[in-house]
RNA sequence: GGUCUCGUAGCUCAGCUGGAUAGAGCAGCAGCCUUCUAAGCUGCGGGUCGCAGGUUCGAGUCCUGCCGGGAUCACCA
């Protein structure tokens, strides 16, 4: 709102000065560098064009203006063609009086309220989570409490593909030389589906060297194998209903929900809708008929069909094989407009790997081509790879990290540290576990979300993340230190009672930590507008730095201005809450102590 | 090969959608705990923003061409 003040009273000191109207989109307020007085600048480049007249004038002629004009002008100063404001304290102080004690903030420039279905996690149930899905799953789960504080209704859905010829493969390989529940086994139900396929996986391959060696070809071989040839045999059965097919399919199936659910309360997802693709994977054909009545689509002579997007740069794309069975994107045709129609959506956002832009880009050209006109309302957020130093994971190679094991050795890392430091020392043994579990999952969650989504980020088993720097329990120690602060305050009687009392000036320290909680609300727009919670995580990190600068060079409770101390008491409390409210989007729970 | 995408300090990442002298963290070095939690703070060193052009008052950011990495172009999902 700032931004909007300062807007207006550009506006009318230039209309005032040149009897002309500004230039809109020239008209941009930025933060004033730290080196240079001043609260915001804005250039005046751009209109040296439209009015003939030195940078430096200009700037020097609007500068009065303003200062003239508005009281919140404090004092400006110009250099080169930039012009520094400096806004009085008494807007710093206002907003700080309103804010200071709120615990949830709202972004600033609240849009209108959408409904947005956001679909994320989307698994498949023959392989275990890893940290992919990790990325996956506090991405979606993160941007959908994002769009939420930003007065949008949000609901959350899984799509898990739950059949198919590789649920088929881990059914088969239990048959055969599995047989064990996961309790006889030992073992969570995901990790032994995954197993069955990785077990199906080898004796495959067996089999094809076999072939191989009767001097069969090798992707002849491929395909004639017996395995391959049994698994897909599983498969009709199954989409014939098959009694015995589907009774193994959902006991199987049962195991891996189990250990899905586990991983995902550890780390703190959730989704209002889970949808199975055994439910939906017929969706889609009457989207297809009616392309075909219609003329959007076309049949070819053995009976498949298509769609032809090669007058838009693409393809020709397939809908329904020759048999009449569907492929991927006809179910994903199909749960768009079931998705569509059941909420009402205004927008659907599918969190997704970027490695499926194409079929994005194919889909929504499909549903145009259908006539649907919300395809514009389908996004597909696309979410860079997670890498390992030697490149991308490789279930195959062994390479993968798996969901469980990481969320485990973070907070197992968390432990010993924080019983290294001797902060667990007065804890009580649930207070600490519970302790680790917020720092361990804190940093990891912290370490992925504070990148760019759309890039590709690594990660280096061999090191473990971090806790010291940019990093998670860094934040997570600066809202510590200010709880016990408070604490300390209130026990010691020095917590002041409501309003603070009136300052003659605002120290510079508060000024920079009063501008920059300011700043959340826009962080917090800008961050849902852009479906990034990086924007949110490396805002928690200036405002925890500036902090603990601020912490380190000025005291709190030993200050004995009552004024000063209470206002840098209730500003402390100001920095907790905006950490915490930020720490709840990202899904990082905040310690009272550590 | 076509399309898309990325390339910023030794390493991992920022850089507010075109603005001021390109910033953090880690790693290295040097300091700061009888004072509100040292998972902290302060300082030092470290850069041809892949390369070459172009657009303009102004380019890490926009356009073109190269070089290098990745993804994708399935009757897999």
């Amino acid at each position: 709102m700032l931004d909007t003040i300062l807007k207006e009273a550009f506006i009318e000191a230039y209309q005032a000065l040149y009897e002309k109207h500004p230039d809109l989109k020239h008209i941009v307020f930025q933060a004033t560098r730290p080196e240079f007085r001043g609260d915001a600048t804005i250039v005046v480049f751009p209109f040296t064009k439209d009015l003939k007249k030195a940078p430096e004038i200009l700037a020097q002629e609007l500068g009065s203006k303003l200062k003239e004009n508005h009281r919140l002008v404090r004092d400006f100063n110009v250099i080169k063609g930039f012009l520094n404001i400096e806004i009085d304290d008494s807007y710093w102080l206002g907003f700080f009086r309103k804010n200071s004690d709120k615990t949830s903030f709202c972004a600033e420039f609240s849009p209108s309220s959408k409904r947005i279905v956001i679909e994320y996690s989307s698994p498949n149930t023959n392989k275990p989570l890893h940290l992919g899905h990790i990325r996956n799953n506090l991405l979606g789960w993160s941007v959908a409490e994002i769009l939420k504080a930003n007065g949008h209704k949000v609901i959350k859905v899984n799509l898990v593909n739950d059949r198919g010829i590789h649920i088929c493969k881990s059914m088969l390989a239990w048959q055969k030389w599995g047989g064990m529940t996961p309790e006889q086994a030992g073992m969570k139900g995901d990790k032994l589906v995954g197993e069955m396929y990785v077990r199906f996986d080898k004796e495959y391959k067996k089999e094809i060297e076999a072939l191989k060696n009767e001097g069969i070809a090798e992707d002849e071989a491929a395909r004639k194998a017996p395995l391959m040839l049994e698994a897909q045999e599983m498969l009709r059965k199954w989409e014939a209903g098959d009694s015995d097919v589907r009774q193994l399919w959902e006991m199987m199936n049962g195991w891996v929900y189990e250990g899905f659910d586990t991983t995902y309360n550890r780390l703190g997802v959730d989704f209002e809708k889970i949808y199975h693709e055994s439910e939906t994977y017929l969706l889609g054909k009457d989207m297809v008929a009616q392309g075909l009545s219609n003329g959007a689509f076309y049949r070819k002579e053995d009976g498949s069909v298509w769609c032809d997007l090669r007058d838009e740069g693409l393809d020709e794309k397939l809908l329904l094989r020759a048999d009449g069975t569907s492929v991927y994107i006809t179910q994903d045709l199909g749960t768009a407009e079931q998705r569509m129609q059941e909420y009402e959506a205004d927008q659907m956002i599918y969190v997704v790997g970027n490695e499926q832009n194409y079929h994005f880009d194919v889909l929504k050209r499909i549903l145009k081509k259908l006539g649907k006109p919300w395809a514009e309302n389908i996004e597909h957020l696309s979410y860079g790879m997670v890498e390992l130093p030697e490149g991308k994971m490789k279930s195959r190679e062994g390479t993968v990290v798996d969901a469980d094991d990481l969320m485990e050795e973070m907070v197992e890392t968390a432990r010993r540290t924080t019983t290294e430091l001797g902060k667990a020392d007065e804890l009580d043994p649930a207070d600490a576990s519970q302790l680790f579990e917020m720092i361990g999952l804190g940093a990891l969650k912290y370490f992925i979300l504070k990148v760019d989504p759309k890039k590709t980020m690594l990660f280096n088993p061999a090191e473990s993340i971090d806790f010291n720097g940019n990093t998670g329990p860094f934040i997570q120690y600066t809202h510590a230190r200010i709880r016990s602060l408070l604490r300390k305050a209130e026990s010691t009687g020095l917590m002041p009672a409501n309003d603070i009392p009136p300052i003659a000036q605002l120290p510079e320290k508060e000024r920079q930590l009063i501008k920059l909680l300011h700043q959340y609300s826009y962080t917090l727009s800008q961050s849902g507008e852009n479906r990034s919670p990086a924007l949110l995580a490396n805002y928690m990190y200036d405002l925890a730095k500036e902090f603990n600068q601020f912490y380190q060079s000025e005291p709190v409770l030993r200050e004995e201005n009552e004024a000063i101390r209470a206002l840098r008491l209730k500003l402390s409390g100001f920095v907790a809450n905006t950490l915490r409210h930020a720490g709840q989007l990202l899904g990082m729970k905040m310690p009272d102590r550590m």
